[in-house]
DNA sequence: GACACGCGTCACGTGACGCGTTACACTATT
DNA sequence: AATAGTGTAACGCGTCACGTGACGCGTGTC
């Protein structure tokens, strides 16, 4: 059991919508609907992001890179680690029976 | 225009099927019908990777990274990379519109 | 030659989800 | 009081990953 190997976190990974709410929404002072206007999206889009009710898609993490400066692999990068820790829960039993295949 | 930030690269990257069919499924000699009951997954769904029909899901990342040996995150990247560069297609022009928010 | 078997693929239905539109309180400024 | 702006709820739409079932095709084996 190599420290390496640990990979299923024991907490929850930081959702987008967390990192929006706490970091970037208060540094440029948004709002739910002028962040929606500066993106290009409706208010529904940034609001349920916000309250982590939506995951953060490629075509938003290219709004959201371009409006702070971001890369959009920044945001699905948090993104995916939610979704892996998320799809870790739903299958960790049914992981465990596969088998590593051997090199034929 | 930095060469830093040409980030859509020119050309497509390569899909996780891709890599799947040219790399892994000849290296251990594997079938649709063998990978798909080795993953727990339907023929289907093997199949449609494939042939890039369908996209690498985190639930799917997880049953290759066990089979393979990778990380999880290996096969999402690709993934990642792929809807990155098909949304910028969808939405170039729009992007261009987006102005970056000044720190207030 | 007929028959069974395994292969890749197609067709259908289902549930989940990102998104926009519309409508609803609630607050504040005039 | 009336108007404007806020966050949020409800609804419908389109897309997509997934399983199930069925098809056509090749390779055997009796």
């Amino acid at each position: 059991m190599s420290i390496l190997n640990t990979r299923p976190t024991e907490r929850r990974p930081i959702h987008p919508g967390e990192m929006l709410r706490e970091e970037f929404v208060p540094e440029y002072s948004l709002s739910v609907t002028t962040l929606a206007e500066a993106a290009g999206v409706s208010r529904q889009s940034i609001n349920e992001l916000l309250r982590e009710r939506r995951a953060v898609s490629p075509e938003m993490a290219l709004r959201l890179g371009k409006l702070f400066g971001t890369t959009p692999e920044f945001w699905l990068n948090l993104q995916r680690n939610v979704d892996l820790w998320d799809a870790t829960r739903g299958l960790k039993k049914e992981i465990a029976h596969i088998e590593p295949l051997q090199v034929a």
